[in-house]
DNA sequence: TCGATTGTCTAGCGGTGCTAGGATCGAATC
DNA sequence: GATTCGATCCTAGCACCGCTAGACAATCGA
């Protein structure tokens, strides 16, 4: 038994392995560089040996997008919890975000750009995923004010920091002014009441 | 002379060509399936013609962003101009927008998501570009509010819409609610004063 | 010890963006 | 009107992509 059992540790180490390359090769390289071959190449094995573990490309940057998400929802609620108030909560929540998704460029975008084959929003969701926005749910729920559902609430911020975050990252946006935007959407968006 | 003109025209014509087929196979497969081969075969060419009009595929995607920032900018200044009064106005804004990228999903793709090879935000962006931002300060500038600068608030209420377009569009957010949402959005962040 | 199973690799398929170099065609010259 | 010559276009091919079939070796159970 101890040798099948070995064997399978191996082989979960390796699907690690793979995951923690593709990462690093996205973010230092962008994921376009992130070519089977090259990945490959960098865990020292054969091309096939990646689809032995994932179906294909897709699902290692689904594989990267569920680590990533985890991380994000500790790093937000890590934020949220050095808060006082319901307001300061948010606009930490909103700095960590927008913080997160700018020192994982690669990471963000496994999560929220690319195609990573996930369910979003509905039943079959991964369980990283709906962490992730149940973490932004807790602070940002509390200020969503009288009346308004706070998932919606909750839909609509998360999608102002998401475009913020893109549009700055894409060039789209200067990167100066960063923090003044954070204000603004935190203190008209989130409501004391 | 006139043999040089009627060439001109042709290799102009020719163009056209190119980007209209090259957005209408997008929207109609999506971008991955615009192809050189592809596109080169519905406008019955060869592949190497259309590199003697575009430097490559980037620039092809760069040109249908241009035709859509234009095409945008007039929607959003239609919509605008129906409405009475500076919020009503944003709202109409804000779904004018809206409707512009749900119904012209790879337009939208070319000109926020890919990289068709345009500078944003700065002195050298082309033309439409910067005038579809503008045709969103005409409006939001008015409920920027006081003491805030319009340009930030026009970024920040932007971003908002770009975040709700982009998840929406890729699952990430359920396209119900999109009105309840474009209310929340402009009810908090429009400031009448 | 021998067959079966498991694991990995080499080689290759059809596709991609892009380009070099030759063929062709039309305009200008003799 | 024949001939040069330049612009224009196409065929063919490069290196790379994601992915997979089939050969091969190592390991396991009988």
């Amino acid at each position: 038994m101890s040798v099948q059992e070995r064997k399978q540790r191996e082989r979960a180490e390796r699907e690690r392995l793979i995951v923690a390359t593709a990462r690093e090769l996205a973010e230092q390289q962008g994921w376009d560089a992130v070519t089977t071959r090259r990945l490959a190449e960098r865990i020292e094995y054969s091309q096939p040996v990646l689809y032995s573990h994932f179906r294909g490309k897709r699902e290692i940057i689904g594989a990267v997008a569920l680590e990533g998400a985890a991380e994000m929802a500790a790093a937000v609620r890590a934020a949220a919890s050095t808060a006082n108030g319901p307001r300061e909560r948010v606009a930490a929540l909103a700095r960590a975000y927008l913080d997160f998704a700018a020192r994982n460029p690669a990471v963000y975008d496994a999560l929220f750009q690319l195609d990573g084959g996930l369910a979003f929003a509905q039943e079959d969701t991964p369980e990283p995923l709906k962490n992730a926005f149940a973490a932004l749910l807790e602070s940002l729920g509390e200020v969503a004010g009288d009346g308004v559902d706070p998932g919606l609430f909750t839909e609509v911020f998360w999608a102002a920091l998401h475009g913020l975050a893109t549009l700055t990252r894409a060039g789209r946006l200067p990167p100066e002014y960063i923090e003044p935007r954070v204000e603004l959407l935190v203190e008209r968006l989130a409501v004391t009441a």
